[in-house]
DNA sequence: AACGCGGGGCA
DNA sequence: TGCCCAGCGTT
């Protein structure tokens, strides 16, 4: 006796569909390629509760695909207006001239001509011919990603064009071919009613069972978040003048750029430059390299390495430069210090 | 205040 | 190919 076949991803989201899917949503009666398109592209960027009423407001005025041809630009963002990505509106709107001009005032049937719009990719042309014709065509929008990444337990930002490929291919995978329509339509509602970002239903999920985010508590991590942008590193070298006195020599930065107006130390862009910058400052004879240390803003990453000069006498120019002073623990206390410079200065 | 959203456009 | 952008809603 063989043992009961299990149930299919496509299978197992459906019959969830059934019961507890959207089947009320205005794009869905009557759901022809127009009122599709209209949608997904609202969709793209807006969710559905804030998108009804602008769908409406726009089916109402514009009701086919030659009356939005036809219509003015102002018209058209006009009935956009408080959507944002008004580019989106304007890409509508030359879209659905190109299919007067080409395709006989309707939307095509084919993949690749509908992909050739403005403003519908790989994602937006499969939802149309899946939605509104029925056809085998994988989507993967936003919510797609999400449930395909925790159900899978996909590590790595879906932006990440290797994710996103890998994504691609378990969305195909998981499209059936019967019911394509209703499919879609499931797997965003998943996406967007259970399988949320933060803090998903997975107790009502009917996925749950095989979902490997579930099983192993990955909710939280995934989808990955995008990766902090990979900063450049520069380099300075901050010069530590210390005098018989044990006072510091600080430099007043300028008022553009990082630590504007702060006081600092003297830097060079090099271990050779340094001392050259030195002996234009003070009278100098040793040098001690202190241990460097990178310090992280939010755009790029600097590698501070201290030279420390000690017994060092001040030339007597200096004193007459407001933006050099020198300066003994109590002043510094007193003094407006980028955090890292203070910890080093407290650190000697 | 930071992030995410699909697609287009640019290096 | 990878990256930046648009404008608003969500967190």
């Amino acid at each position: 006796m063989s043992k009961p076949k299990k149930l299919s991803f496509a299978d197992r989201l459906l019959g969830w569909f059934d019961v507890h899917g959207r089947h009320d949503l205005p794009w869905q009666s009557p759901r022809d390629a127009y009122r599709v398109w209209l949608s997904e592209v609202m969709l793209q960027q807006t969710q559905v509760a804030t998108v009804i009423p602008y769908f409406d407001r726009f089916i109402k005025a514009l009701p086919t695909l030659p009356d939005l041809a036809e219509a003015d630009e102002d018209t058209v963002l006009a009935l956009w207006s408080g959507l944002g990505y008004y580019r989106r509106a304007r890409f509508l709107h030359a879209a659905a001239k190109q299919c007067v001009a080409l395709h006989g005032g309707e939307l095509p049937r084919d993949y690749d001509a509908l992909a050739a719009l403005p403003g519908i990719g790989r994602s937006t042309a499969g939802a149309i011919l899946a939605q509104a014709h029925g056809l085998r065509f994988p989507i993967l929008d936003g919510n797609v990603k999400r449930v395909m990444t925790r159900f899978h337990g996909i590590h790595g930002h879906p932006g990440q064009s290797a994710i996103e490929k890998q994504l691609w291919a378990l969305a195909d995978k998981h499209t059936p071919a019967a019911r394509a329509a209703d499919y879609t339509q499931a797997i965003m509602d998943l996406g967007a009613t259970l399988c949320v970002r933060s803090r998903p239903a997975c107790e009502e999920c009917p996925m749950s069972v095989d979902c490997v985010a579930f099983r192993d508590d990955l909710t939280g991590q995934l989808p990955s978040t995008k990766p902090g942008k990979v900063t450049p590193t520069r380099q300075t070298v901050m010069l530590v003048l210390r005098d018989a006195q044990q006072r510091v020599l600080l430099e007043r930065r300028g008022e553009q750029g990082v630590w504007a107006g702060l006081w600092s130390l003297p830097e060079a862009l090099d271990s050779e430059d340094a001392w050259k910058a030195a002996e234009r400052l003070a009278r100098i004879d040793d040098a001690r390299a202190l241990a460097p240390f990178t310090h992280v803003f939010s755009h790029y990453k600097l590698k501070v390495e201290p030279l420390l000069f000690d017994e060092a006498t001040a030339h007597a120019a200096i004193a007459d430069n407001p933006r050099l002073r020198w300066c003994d623990t109590g002043d510094i206390a007193a003094l407006g210090l980028p955090a890292p410079v203070r910890s080093l200065l407290q650190s000697l």
